[in-house]
DNA sequence: CTGAAAGCGCTTACAG
DNA sequence: CTGAAAGCGCTTACAG
């Protein structure tokens, strides 16, 4: 295919600038940068040749200058706590989906649900002067609020609800869901619910609360029933903790795991056990990851939204980075029981 | 804890700049940078003060300016096929932990086995002059190829090894890996053994050839049992594909699937459907990912050093950031056979 | 609606 | 080993 030949180059580095545009199309440097952000004070003839014109020459503005002209960057910081929960991966697949058409890259900083590398991968991401910031929960250390608020830049947090004026939110409420899927265990007639729990971050408490709200509200709570560990999340975990609460808990008659890869270790385990579900034991599990429709038998979850929470977090994101102010500060999507063979 | 106050502010931003460090270290601001980023040219006592003077001021240097007076930024730009392939997730989590404590942030792209993605991903995130580029695998569009080479930025290609002179390459051989697994099925008496595969990304072709490489050199080769999906990767996937395998050859004895999601669904089928693992068929998987210890039989599989392939490849990238040659172009770092109870 | 000037905060040669 | 000058490629006010 022909390739037209620019006409000027005036920079040492060889690359095409506003300036071979402003050039080529008869106008000021200014002008091509107005025309080409889509600024609407622009003649739309002269847009028009501008646009033109940076075409022919394939210019691409150079993000650093632009960053530190205008002193924000075309990134978007994320924060998440783990990508080995497929949750996330989910989550952040429909953000880059969302995002990357609007010109924004994604600046991925990966927290392993501690506090302090969060505060730190924030404190390296606003160095970079993001043009917005994704975080994940609502929950943060003091320093992190306050790096957060100081920096001026827009910040929606994912994954919960909020209530706290100011504060954008986009997600559902992990109590609710909680409750909701114990709610289903006792409408199964289940006496003896356990809570099985790992990572213990934030949402996963909420979840505890929901179960306990539910549990207590029909007198069939019972702390002992709850198996909580700060370890991170696994199929693995799932089935020693599986096996543990079997043997602690001999007349428990479900379980509910604060997340699916949890809950498939736990069924896994109670085939190696014969342990028969749901008749002898009930399962639940929560996010209804990949493969837990496969399991023997299918499991019972909580489908949560992650990839409508990325979307509409990322589009909450970009109207906040147009600089207008949207009305909606906390966006409840919601969750749905999927009902298996496992309860 | 006291803070101690600045001194001078000039700059209408409020940024602390390298000016200030200067005027308080009382040298001139190139001195600052390049006693900042560690040029041996400085002399140790003045560098020394410099630093003292930055920290006292909290200064950190402007990534967008550094990158545009240095015609390149402090990124990473990281081309990956999937995060929903685990493996992938193990490689980025060593390649950020390796990259980030030398100051350079990651930038990811998700290409979805797309080349067409990869490539206009690439021309993004070239706009952004990433310091570094790594990339998966060595098969790449004509386009691609000529990007990355006209781009002069230093690339490292991981999973898989390569013979191109001045191409650097981490991983291991798909195809001895391929070839092992294989091996060993025939080595435990199989005669008829299947290769599952999805997704036919250049690598799981490549182990392709090394099944087939072994069953022929056995005399064992059948084309017929060779299940090829282009759809992605999934458990669910797995246990249609095993079902089918089963249907259309009865006298199947043994299944390589190229990866261990797919095997995980088999397994689940082979569990549903009654059918008796390893005995009535043996199952082996590829990748050794999280949850195939726990199946039922856990899973015989191979183990990929995704881990080390992350830090040995962000190690050798760094190198050629710093303007080294390092004289391996190759680095092979094997694979291992988890062999369990399904084989 | 368009433009000339100044500046964003660094680093790259070039001197000494 | 240190520094003065120039420039990286844009955008932000400020004029007209």
């Amino acid at each position: 295919m022909p390739t037209p030949t620019p006409t000027a180059r005036p920079r040492a580095t060889g690359r095409v600038t506003l300036s071979d545009v402003a050039a080529l199309a008869g106008v000021s440097p200014i002008t091509v940068s107005r025309a080409l952000r889509g600024e609407r004070t622009v003649d739309p003839a002269l847009a028009e040749r501008v646009k033109e014109a940076a075409s022919q020459l394939r210019y691409t503005p150079d993000p650093a200058a632009r960053a530190l002209a205008s002193r924000h960057s075309s990134h978007v910081a994320v924060l998440i706590p783990m990508l080995s929960n497929a949750l996330f991966v989910d989550l952040l697949e429909a953000v880059q989906r969302t995002l990357r058409p609007a010109g924004y890259q994604t600046l991925i900083g990966i927290t392993h649900y501690n506090p302090d590398e969060e505060e730190q991968l924030l404190r390296e991401q606003l160095q970079h002067r993001p043009a917005g910031l994704l975080v994940t929960g609502t929950d943060h250390s003091a320093t992190t609020r306050a790096l957060i608020e100081g920096s001026g830049v827009p910040c929606v947090h994912v994954m919960e609800l909020g209530n706290t004026p100011g504060v954008y939110c986009v997600g559902f409420s992990q109590h609710a869901a909680g409750q909701a899927i114990t709610e289903h265990l006792v409408q199964r007639g289940h006496k003896r619910i356990a809570f099985v729990a790992a990572q213990l971050d934030p949402r996963t408490l909420q979840r505890a609360e929901g179960y306990r709200a539910c549990l207590r509200q029909h007198g069939l709570y019972d702390a002992g029933l709850e198996l909580l560990s700060p370890l991170p999340s696994s199929m693995a975990l799932g089935s020693v903790l599986f096996e543990d609460l079997l043997r602690e808990h001999p007349d428990c008659d479900a379980v509910f795991f604060c997340n699916d890869d949890l809950a498939q270790g736990g069924l896994l385990a109670a085939l190696r056990l014969g342990v028969a579900v749901p008749q002898r034991v009930a399962v639940a599990g929560f996010n209804d990851l990949s493969g837990s429709d496969q399991m023997l038998p299918p499991l019972t979850t909580v489908r949560t939204p992650r990839e409508a929470i990325g979307e509409a977090s990322a589009r909450l994101l970009l109207a906040l980075m147009r600089g207008e102010t949207p009305p909606a500060h906390s966006i409840d999507l919601g969750f749905e029981l999927m009902l298996r063979a496992s309860s």
